[in-house]
DNA sequence: CTGTTAGCGCTTTCAG
DNA sequence: CTGAAAGCGCTAACAG
């Protein structure tokens, strides 16, 4: 159905090796006018060449992929994309995204990924289904990567930290020193459903701890904005309603403004409100949205590891980047 | 570095032929106790059949391809890959994504997907990076592709209509039944920097055509929540605000809204407002977002085309489906 | 300057 | 029940 070089060759009167050095940009001296007949032919007959044979021989595919949870279902991950997508371009390599989703998903993935769909993978994958022995193991297959998670042993590839538990420590000390008791935590259902507390829920829990506060008001709905409006309106509107609720998404903390808001409670008299991850949108509430995330969000220096381990000879010793994360104090608290 | 069939043929002292046999699973019958001895050493050796040698020699990927505009860009997008990723899961497939972004990178995915990377395609992807010319040329492979689009023309492939158009037609007319005059409209980028209106915005300029009113009040800021705040809140501030706010996306039009409450006005009483879309948030809003949209979130029907064709012995003849979108009255309006 | 040829790693006849 | 061998479409020596 699809052309193939042969077929270009025939058509330019020449052999497939000249219309692989012509389309492939290779150096290899070649005359004008058979170039030209080559390019015309190719033109003509609409060809592109076959990745899977170009791979194959090559043994590399000139692509780099990027694992996420789900296409769309965390703000950051457009930044990361884009900042992606930027450097690949610049270094003539194409992007293919990949989502997980659930367990099954995660196994499926690997095997893509070990199957060689990429020259390197870039993985921002939150949860545990990703496991950490699906991580190593494809580690150990010397693809380059680089993972976005707080994992420790993590070996044969670049990671990324985010030092969100204590950025979240901090947020709930500052609620706490303004004297904030019941403070409630709406969180990522995938922090919900461990057998401990990690993440920003452990900076949650931990700083209570550290300031003998037993109270503990866990609920989900950092995943919707939907669901945080609802949760955060029955925590609201209860008799003994929190004077504090830190949620682990910005877009949640929203939410909760919004309840707020609507319950006819004055923020951040009546009830304080956190959120985490820094999005813009946060500038535009009323009041500003206290949070905790990064500073500016730029994704380059991550996207970088990746690209010098592609490009580098041998195999780089395995790096650590820190990102930095911090409490920002807005109007909300 | 990876290892091979021909390793593990080795290792288990068999043919490539038997281990790909007894991997790939086909019905062939083989020795209980040879197809042991081959799981063994592929498990040892953490061996991965080689994708790209594989759709080499079998013609086919058993891979779909999702062409987004960009990587969580909109909301619909999440629901449209969830959709897909669940069916490909049911039929053996496994989907990668890919986002255009940008003409350039246009013209990258449409050769990757040339190249073979997928089997089929489903593409939405908004604006007009994907020209027609694009998406026609590689329908003419052959490459079995579901198109959403209200572009006219689109041959060999399967389309998927949303009318969009006559859906804020309806809206903006409700906006003139009640009186309103000053209608402003927050336009997406892709539909601002083109020759003549289209889609969203083709319904607000048709609607004020149609009823004699001329005058016309169009911003950006529909991409994007902050920038919808902001330009909402110069509209609602200025001397001669509009009476009623047309976003042409949802999330928009519930900045708008804040943008309202911010600046003490009532909505719908000194402003009304509607957006386009109909996500759930519009549900959470005070009052509730009106809106134009699909009633339901379900893009099974669209993914199906998609499978039909890919499994289909031959190629079905091409196929159109309307989405339905109507005008939802809610508080806001 | 150009053609011939040997694979890349896999699947699938065809022979046994 | 299993192996040998051809070949998917391409690139890269190597030879001319």
């Amino acid at each position: 159905m699809r052309p193939t070089a042969r077929q270009v060759a025939e058509l330019a009167n020449v052999s497939v090796a000249t219309v692989s050095y012509v389309l492939s940009g290779r150096d290899r001296p070649v005359a004008a006018e058979t170039r030209q007949r080559v390019l015309d032919a190719a033109r003509q007959l609409g060809y592109t060449p076959n990745q899977a044979a170009r791979s194959l021989r090559k043994r590399r595919t000139q692509r780099v992929c990027l694992v996420l949870s789900s296409i769309g279902g965390v703000p950051s991950d457009e930044r990361l994309a884009r900042d992606l997508h930027e450097m690949a371009d610049a270094r003539g390599y194409s992007v293919v995204a990949l989502a997980v989703y659930s367990e099954a998903r995660a196994n499926a993935a690997i095997d893509v990924l070990r199957g060689g769909i990429a020259d390197g993978a870039l993985i921002n994958v939150v949860g545990d289904h990703l496991t950490h022995d699906l991580l190593s193991g494809l580690a150990a297959t010397g693809l380059p990567m680089v993972v976005l998670s707080n994992e420790s042993g993590l070996e044969g590839c670049d990671v990324v930290r985010t030092p969100e538990t204590e950025a979240c420590v901090e947020a709930v000390e500052h609620l706490l020193a303004q004297g904030r008791r019941r403070i409630a935590f709406l969180a990522h259902r995938h922090e919900l459903y461990r057998d401990r507390p990690v993440g920003r829920l452990l900076g949650y829990t931990t700083a209570l701890d550290r300031h003998g506060v037993t109270e503990r008001i866990i609920t989900s709905g950092a995943d919707d904005r939907v669901a945080a409006y609802q949760t955060a309106t029955e925590l609201l509107r209860s008799p003994d309603r929190p004077d504090a609720i830190f949620a682990a998404s910005d877009r949640a903390a929203i939410s909760a403004i919004w309840a707020a808001r609507d319950a006819g409670l004055s923020v951040p008299g009546d009830v304080a409100i956190v959120g985490a991850g820094n999005i813009d949108e946060g500038l535009i509430t009323t009041p500003q949205l206290s949070t905790v995330g990064p500073l500016r969000h730029d994704y380059t220096d991550v996207v970088r590891l990746l690209f010098d381990r592609l490009q580098a000879e041998e195999a780089p010793p395995a790096r650590e980047i820190v990102r930095s994360w911090t409490f920002l104090r807005r109007g909300s608290s």
